[in-house]
RNA sequence: CGGGGUGUAGCGCAGCCUGGUAGCGCAACUGCUUUGGGAGCAGUAGGUCGCAGGUUCGAAUCCUGCCACCCCGACCA
């Protein structure tokens, strides 16, 4: 491609609305511009990259046997009743209506839909195992759509389902998704990491989450550096650690005005914030006595919010009550609450479970309790790993101590078992002639979020430093003063031929522009390899070499063809 | 959904408080010069100042309503 021809759209400033690398980079080298709130589109330079992407998932998708298909992005409500989601999805499931008043659901996923396929196509457990899959764009009505790309409301995303006669064929199948998602990312060479993770509203049991590893990822993983555990922070159990303590206090009521949170409690007054308590007061589930719940934490611990919407007290979604409330219910505000005389039920961690002479608050208001202790000041109520781990907890494998890492969630992988299969009534006979609904996985990769990702772990100052299997152009020829100079014009042209002649893509630089602007573009872009042909050098008989992130260079004319086909690995 | 903020040329912003019909930088276009790290000079073009009402002789500016976008929060009591 040479520049001239192309819409190379770079842009010198930074748009103010981008937070992120990732972002601020794909809009100043032009890959994608913003329609509106969470939608973009990608203009011809960041489609090939897309592109690389979607080539490399379908490989290696079709290398595993999945059979590729496309389904519709707009799904009849019907079909989203039939497994209770339409109601239950929740807001991103984006809603529609027809001129007939028949209404319809923008995909943000297709169990429902493949489902309906597949127990339409699928008779026999001959016709299984299969797994299809679909390259697709997918809308989510995200609550706040932010980082361009990164967590957009209309995004690309490769998923895949598959079906078993039994739960044995469905293990087997989710090892090879297993490995051919490790695959896809190493051949993008990015830097990832597959944990255990939390099914969410897709359902299901046993499920994994690849993250590219970055900073400023939304994610955070907990894993033993070197070692066998890694899981998402939001399913990672905390261990219980050690006995409790014998009491040493007596507990004694102290007045604390000023004290509405852990840390004004602990800067006023001689208390570690290791022997401090969290009440946080929720809305129960509705079979339940009393209209909320109390979930205690120690005071420098965070309530993990998927692990307290399992337990059956507690209402889905996880939903805080507001101040008016726990007044009502305790006849103190929030700051002033703790387990002693709490006329709720309560829930504890495991790790408060285990403190001892502690303080919390009197549900009286202005007054906390300290040194509190289990069963001689109040009863133990029941024990659950409420928390978030921190640094340094046991992993629940024993393998080690956890650390913390960010990431990017960019594929997940789940069994489904028989869920959509049973509530859509899909069924296949099995080898004795009986009907048995198929168990199912599925398989997700946000193609779009990779694009992004990508960028996140592979950038600098100056710009993008793709891997090379992701870089829209693998080599750029910039010409210096290729307008005026008949012999760089001349050696230009003809390299470009040769290469762009061998499959190569190359970005040929022929604008009449400063050589500065022409760098500077190139690095922007992140183009992997670039030589730089000038007057200067062809006097010496060279031409320069620039790999990007890497070292520069010198290639002799008489071997610039060769050295060229060498960097696209075509020599 | 709650709180805050911003809408003025393609992008980044000033002007608004104190009303008098719009300006700067980048980008774009033309010409000349320049040519190894985002050039210089001269010139050109581009805006119903988010939308709708209102106040006023007069509104980008003041008032009301609406819309859009951004940030923070939505467990950390």
């Amino acid at each position: 491609m040479r520049t001239s021809a192309f819409h190379l759209a770079t842009l010198r400033e930074v748009p103010a609305d981008a937070e992120i690398a990732s972002h601020q980079l794909m809009l100043r080298c032009g890959m994608i511009r913003k329609l509106t709130a969470g939608i973009y589109s990608w203009t011809p330079l960041g489609l090939k990259v897309l592109k690389r992407v979607e080539r490399v998932v379908r490989e290696e998708m079709d290398a595993a046997g999945c059979l590729e298909m496309l389904m519709p992005s707009i799904q009849p409500a019907e079909l989203w009743h039939e497994t209770d989601r339409w109601d239950n999805f929740g807001p991103l499931l984006l809603k529609m209506t027809d001129r007939a008043g028949r209404e319809y659901a923008f995909g943000p996923t297709h169990e429902e839909v493949i489902t309906d396929f597949a127990r339409a196509e699928l008779r026999s457990y001959k016709q299984l195992p299969v797994c299809f899959y679909q390259i697709q764009t997918k809308f989510r009505d995200e609550i706040r759509p932010r980082f361009g790309v990164m967590r957009a409301r209309e995004f690309l995303m490769k998923d895949g389902y598959s079906f078993h006669v039994d739960e044995a064929s469905l293990d087997d199948f989710y090892q090879v998704m297993y490995r051919t998602y490790s695959r896809i990312f190493e051949r993008l060479e990015l830097q990832f990491k597959a944990v255990i993770a939390d099914s969410g509203n897709i359902g299901g049991a046993t499920s994994h989450e690849f993250h590219v590893l970055a900073d400023s990822g939304e994610d955070q993983i907990a894993h033993v550096p070197g070692g066998t555990f890694a899981a998402n922070v939001e399913l990672a159990e905390a261990v219980a650690t050690g006995e409790r303590p014998a009491p040493t206090e007596q507990m004694r009521k102290v007045d604390t005005p000023d004290a509405k949170t852990i840390e004004q409690l602990v800067d006023q007054f001689d208390l570690p914030i290791e022997k401090t308590v969290k009440t946080l007061v929720v809305h129960a589930a509705e079979d339940q006595p009393t209209a909320l719940v109390a979930l205690l934490v120690r005071g420098d611990h965070e309530l993990n919010a998927v692990k307290a919407e399992k337990l059956p007290q507690v209402a889905t979604p996880l939903t805080m009550a507001g101040e008016t409330e726990i007044r009502a219910a305790i006849g103190a505000g929030p700051g002033s609450l703790g387990p002693v005389d709490l006329p709720i039920p309560m829930v504890v961690d495991r790790a408060l479970a285990a403190m001892s002479d502690f303080g919390a608050g009197a549900n009286i208001e202005d007054k906390h309790f300290f040194g509190i202790n289990w069963d001689r000041d109040v009863a133990l109520p029941e024990i659950a790993d409420l928390r978030n781990v921190v640094a340094g907890d046991p992993a629940p494998d024993d393998s080690g101590a956890l650390e913390l890492i960010r990431g990017i969630e960019v594929g997940h992988i789940f069994q489904l078992g028989t869920k959509y299969s049973e509530a859509m009534n899909a069924v296949v006979m099995d080898e004795d002639g009986r009907g048995v609904n198929p168990w199912m996985g599925c398989y997700g990769i946000g193609v779009s979020r990779i694009v992004a990702a990508a960028i996140e772990q592979n950038h600098d100052q100056r710009g993008i430093v793709w891997p090379e299997p992701l870089a829209p152009f693998t080599i750029a020829i910039l010409p210096l003063n290729h307008h005026k100079s008949h012999r760089v014009r001349e050696q230009a042209d003809e390299l470009y031929a040769r290469l762009t002649g061998a499959g190569i893509d190359v970005l040929l630089d022929d604008r009449p522009l400063r050589p500065g602007v022409m760098f500077a573009d190139a690095e922007l872009v992140g183009i992997p390899h670039v030589l730089v042909i000038g007057d200067k050098g062809l006097d010496n008989g060279i031409v320069e070499y620039r790999r990007r992130g890497g070292e520069d260079g010198e290639v002799r004319l008489d071997q610039l063809e060769q050295f060229a086909l060498g960097l696209a690995g075509k020599a």
